[in-house]
DNA sequence: CTGAAAGCGCTTACAG
DNA sequence: CTGAAAGCGCTTACAG
């Protein structure tokens, strides 16, 4: 009864056939050595019959379960659909599952997941890091998606660039008093979006940041940031790290009865799925997750791959067999473009948004 | 070479420890027949060599893999994370692991990727249909998490009574016009959304409702709603099947100046992310995904089990092995009921939110 | 071009 | 309480 399948194996479609077993593995396999006639009627068969391989017979033998382990620093992210589905098609693309992990905010957490997924046998991992953490060592290959500034990432978007699109943007129609918005003020990929805002500034340009996490340490979700006063200091362009932050100032302005664009210009990052239907639709930075995840998935095989491939070319892996130290793909990161996608929320500065004491404009 | 790992496998403990394999197993399987102390030891030394247990052997061996896939419509659904971590989660405390694919919204690829899952040897498939749609045979238990009219479903929110919770709330703060805002019409967990709210509607109340997918067909994403007339024609509550509809509508309606919820009140569904941090923070309706998650999970997780737990009690599964039927988990669906959630976007209905012609007020 | 044989790591009757 | 043996399904040198 043990290990008993649905399905006929190998060994049943050689009976059938007239053949050994071996043939089969090797005709399925299209690895050669077999007539093509032969080739032909052993698949027939195998359709016929409605074969399925067995991955674990194929796991044990192989060593390799063509499983990656994708860790995620929280699943509730809005920016994880995303994320998700390209590594799910990319890895599909490839011939792999996808298992996946949350590591649910919490470094410990991340450890476990990590040593389960190690556990049920995966070939690699692609980890999303928890700001900035480093991954200790892990007996298999991992590409870690991050922000260029981060050591030894292997993969991500230029978050630095991106930054730098947005206040280009705003500066072509006009802006020179800006308010940033981050969340977190520990993220790296929060602190390179503004750092790239900021190396476009012109030496009479006004900026400020609010870290919203830092502001509303403890109150409800509900309090306000206060922007109002900041609109009223002058800030024509309100820049947010992330879409979402992007529509809380948006609403905010809206109800404090604030014209966007019209008086204020608001921009965020990510072009998370509500942007383009809200009202005024928001003008965001667009990430190629797509591309991303490709190149991880690719960085990330090659390191599975190469050491059993070509044992005779040693320079193709950085993947060390039993090294205690980072087995992270280490090429050199490579940085993905984003793009700025123009909707909506943002006008030209009007000379004096702010109202002045005395009426008067300009 | 082949199938060579990085750390000990049993037969190496066993050789430390001095003996056999089959006693290694059954120490660390904890299944008993072996004497305390060699259990210890064997613990101890498995320990210390760092040994991690094959996957690939156990699942040969045991014709189980304890891998659950998790087959999703539509991973860029925006209530997607708190599904697939809720699974993870649910899985995860099982002993088992979620391997996902994403059917993108079409059913060929929803077929492909339960082939895809089933090759990998899941022992048991979670599927959240797309509209709908009606699984064929799969050769492994299946659970579908739909709305309770869907039929052959296993468990879901009821959606329907969740709709009852947010009319009843409208209706106690006075309102009597209202606007239901849809998306899809063919989607099931919609239409039973509105069903609920439909249902509890007094003889006197005005009600309409408007399916934003037909509106706005082949038009851009920014398009208006046309909201403003639905106001002008008298409504004062909009009720949306999703927070992000929601948010449509709040939007479009700060933005032609409507103050809600002042002059018109909004909910949604779902408790999406944003929903408590945008100004008015949505009302809307919590679905405990937990419970769901745990739900299917157990229910699979039993049928997984059940044949060869207790081949002596048949009733206890409804999964047929070979069978060319339906082998979802068969048990009435359960439902689990959801949690209006009241937060700043409703108020008090004002007797005449209508703008009157002449400027009075009541 | 094809087959016999070994073995990946595990678990489970079975015998002692 | 412990061990020897078989076998889950596959692939890969190796021999013919």
């Amino acid at each position: 009864m043990a290990g008993s399948r649905s399905g006929p194996n190998m060994t049943q479609i050689a009976k059938v056939v007239g053949v050994s077993s071996a043939t089969v593995s090797n005709a399925l396999s299209g690895k050669g050595r077999v007539s093509p006639k032969l080739v032909e009627k052993i698949r027939a068969t195998a359709a016929e019959l409605g074969y399925v391989p067995s991955n674990a017979g194929r796991a044990l033998r192989t060593g390799r379960s063509n499983v990656l382990g994708l860790v995620l620093p929280d699943i509730s992210n809005p920016l994880f659909p995303q994320i998700a589905q390209a590594m799910e098609v990319a890895a599909s693309n490839a011939g792999y599952g996808v298992l996946i992990a949350d590591s649910r905010g919490d470094v410990t957490t991340q450890t476990q997941a990590i040593a389960r997924l190690i556990e049920r046998g995966v070939d690699g991992l692609v980890v999303i890091p928890r700001r900035g953490t480093r991954i200790g060592s892990v007996a298999c290959p991992v590409a870690m998606v991050d922000t260029p500034s981060t050591p030894g990432n292997t993969v991500s978007a230029d978050h630095w660039e991106g930054g730098q699109q947005v206040i280009r943007h705003l500066k072509e129609l006009g802006h020179h008093n800006f308010l940033f918005v981050g969340h977190d003020p520990a993220s790296n990929v929060q602190n390179d979006r503004i750092g790239g805002m900021k190396s476009v500034l012109a030496p009479g340009d006004k900026h400020q940041t609010i870290w919203i996490e830092s502001l509303l340490a403890g109150t409800p979700d509900q309090t306000s940031l206060g922007l109002l006063d900041h609109v009223k200091n002058g800030v024509t362009a309100i820049a947010a790290v992330s879409d979402l932050h992007a529509l809380r100032v948006l609403t905010e302005l809206q109800t404090a009865g604030i014209k966007v664009p019209e008086q204020v210009s608001v921009t965020g990052f990510d072009d998370l799925v509500f942007s383009p239907v809200v009202t005024p639709a928001l003008t965001t930075v667009h990430m190629n997750m797509t591309r991303i995840a490709e190149i991880a998935i690719a960085a990330l095989i090659k390191d599975i791959e190469a050491p059993r491939a070509s044992p005779d070319d040693p320079d193709t892996s950085n993947y060390k067999t039993g090294s205690t130290d980072q087995n992270t793909v280490k090429a050199d990161t490579s940085k993905v473009s984003m793009q700025l996608v123009v909707r909506g929320s943002c006008a030209p500065a009007v000379p004096s948004a702010t109202p002045s004491p005395n009426g008067e404009t300009l």
